[in-house]
DNA sequence: ATGAAAGCGCTAACAT
DNA sequence: ATGTTAGCGCTTTCAT
């Protein structure tokens, strides 16, 4: 690997001659310009990024924390992330956590270490304290998932209105016994949306029954057949579900569906972010789709200005309910 | 941000004590290492990685470059690189490319750069002479696609033989009209896997027919169902899929329940991949696994004894044909 | 056991 | 328009 010394001493001009070039400079000569870039090109010299960074102290790399890339949920997100950073001259990592505090401290010391600009984080707040402690001192903002008591800028829906649409749609039309198959409630969007859940309940007198909340631990499509192998134990047995995540949403459809059962006819099921599968399954799945792409712009806006050390709010986009087969 | 300097300073010691003690040398007196590690605390030092790094020239950071963290196939490979990488203290940056070489580039240069130790490849090979020219002055290695010439080491499986052995296993059954639904043949995988196909069907007398080999282009549901609805509109219509991916697979599923065909009576089917997804389908699917975490631990000590200059050779594994309701 | 000092590759302030 | 030089934060060699 050349460094900018040997291009300068081919050259025959000095270091700061030969940097200037690099990053274009207009107070260089054409022909002096030109030499440069021949020896450029004949040592095949690419600047050090290590030694760049090192100097202006910026690494022009954003971090993205995800809990799993298993789920497709943040597919688009990250579309919509890359295309905005790509276009101010930022690249992004995507960094998979496990919603492990360890992994997650790795990446905070990425931050810390200047091997990386900021953080746009999906990840539910593992480590609280740390985060918060962090976020005064380096920019970082919230994608879908936030800190409740709101110290760093998020954008997310509004998961409890919109888990409240879901069910109140379910009520509407007719039914009754509606249990919900919840996630693990470390995550902030699972509280929200249980708050929807019940509340749609009590809107419309129906009794909030605890036996009928389901809180799986994993994300994976087993677990949402477990949650309706479970929840058919019971005598009482609830007649429609309401997922917060697809991923569950098409498990309780295989275990319905498994048990002979129809749906929509005998059981209705909604579910929840509107991923690719969930068009593909028999039947069709009703869900709500929230604006991912336009999330992902959004998170990556609020980081860059963050950086450049503008003040940033915390924004709220619109969610939609989608009416499919499943109910 | 505190430095070295300052952490020195408040401690009485030189930068180089400072230094011993972060790197746990064993020159230190018990009693000036536990001052030093005192003022590290009270500071909240943390060594810059960018000055640690520009001096001894590495990261120990490893890219892992994939087309697109949507395909579920991918999700266990990264779990093995994980586990592996990080018992040897690397950490691994996931890289989306969507097979872009401007992207791709990126990346590449990431390494150049010295931002980055290593590189896991599970791209295609989109430019080619640039990798190759990169492949021989820095550790790179192919996981699952390579590149066919072979100067990049890569741990893969047999996609000959294992799409040779899912034909085969259609036939078989009787099935004597079977197509095939592939994906873009800049994909090796692709390109191998049509001649397996092609292979068991020359083995077994029947006729290779070109109207019955589909090309989809990106990898979608959607994909799968059109391959299905162009297929069925030729007049001799095929009464057997074999898709190179599940994602295929499962389309064409969906396409197939809404013709009102029924799996496996009329229409049999077989994918590949073994995603989580493909046992969630009614009727579930045949396909091909591939041993992923394996091959992501394995991708992961290669390119690990690359970096430390160690010779390393390619490595095939093993496949299994899953058989389940669809064929 | 510890310190002084060089230097990794680069940028930018200052000098010419 | 170009060169000289300091210094970003760290590790490591050589002295002491």
């Amino acid at each position: 690997m050349s460094t900018i010394q040997e291009v300068a001493k081919y050259a025959g001009v000095s270091v700061a001659t030969v940097s200037r070039v690099i990053n274009k400079s207009d107070t260089v000569t054409e022909k002096t310009r030109l030499r440069v870039e021949k020896i450029i090109e004949e040592l095949n010299y690419e600047p050090s990024a290590l030694g760049r960074n090192l100097r202006t102290s910026e690494s022009r790399l954003l971090l993205v924390l995800l809990p799993s890339i298993s789920n497709p949920f943040y597919s688009e997100i990250i579309n919509g992330i890359q295309d905005t950073v790509i276009s101010q001259g930022y690249n992004i990592l995507l960094c998979e956590t496990d919603s492990n505090p360890e992994r997650e401290a790795i990446y905070f010391n990425m931050l810390r270490n200047r091997l990386a600009d900021g953080i746009i984080s999906m990840d539910p707040t593992v480590n609280k304290d740390k985060l918060i402690e962090l976020a005064a001192n380096y920019p970082i903002v919230h994608c879908s998932e936030y800190d409740e008591d709101g110290t760093v800028a998020h954008v997310t829906i509004n998961n409890e209105l919109a888990a409240y649409q879901a069910v109140r749609h379910l009520i509407k039309l007719g039914q009754k016994n509606i249990a919900l198959i919840n996630t693990d409630e470390t995550f902030l969007y699972a509280r929200e949306r249980r708050r929807g859940y019940e509340k749609a309940l009590l809107e419309f007198g129906l009794p909030i029954r605890k036996e009928w909340i389901y809180h799986a631990d994993k994300l994976e499509f087993q677990r949402g057949q477990q949650a309706v192998r479970k929840l058919f134990q019971q005598d009482d047995k609830p007649t429609a579900f309401f997922a917060v995540s697809d991923i569950y949403a098409i498990g309780a459809l295989k275990e319905i569906n498994a048990k002979g059962l129809r749906v929509p006819d005998d059981i209705a099921l909604v579910g929840f972010d509107k991923i690719s599968f969930s068009n593909m399954t028999y039947p069709t799945l009703t869900t709500v789709a929230q604006p991912m792409y336009r999330m992902g712009c959004t998170a990556a806006d609020m980081i860059i200005n963050k950086i450049c050390g503008k003040e940033v709010e915390s924004i709220i986009l619109d969610h939609e309910l989608v009416i499919r087969e499943s109910t």
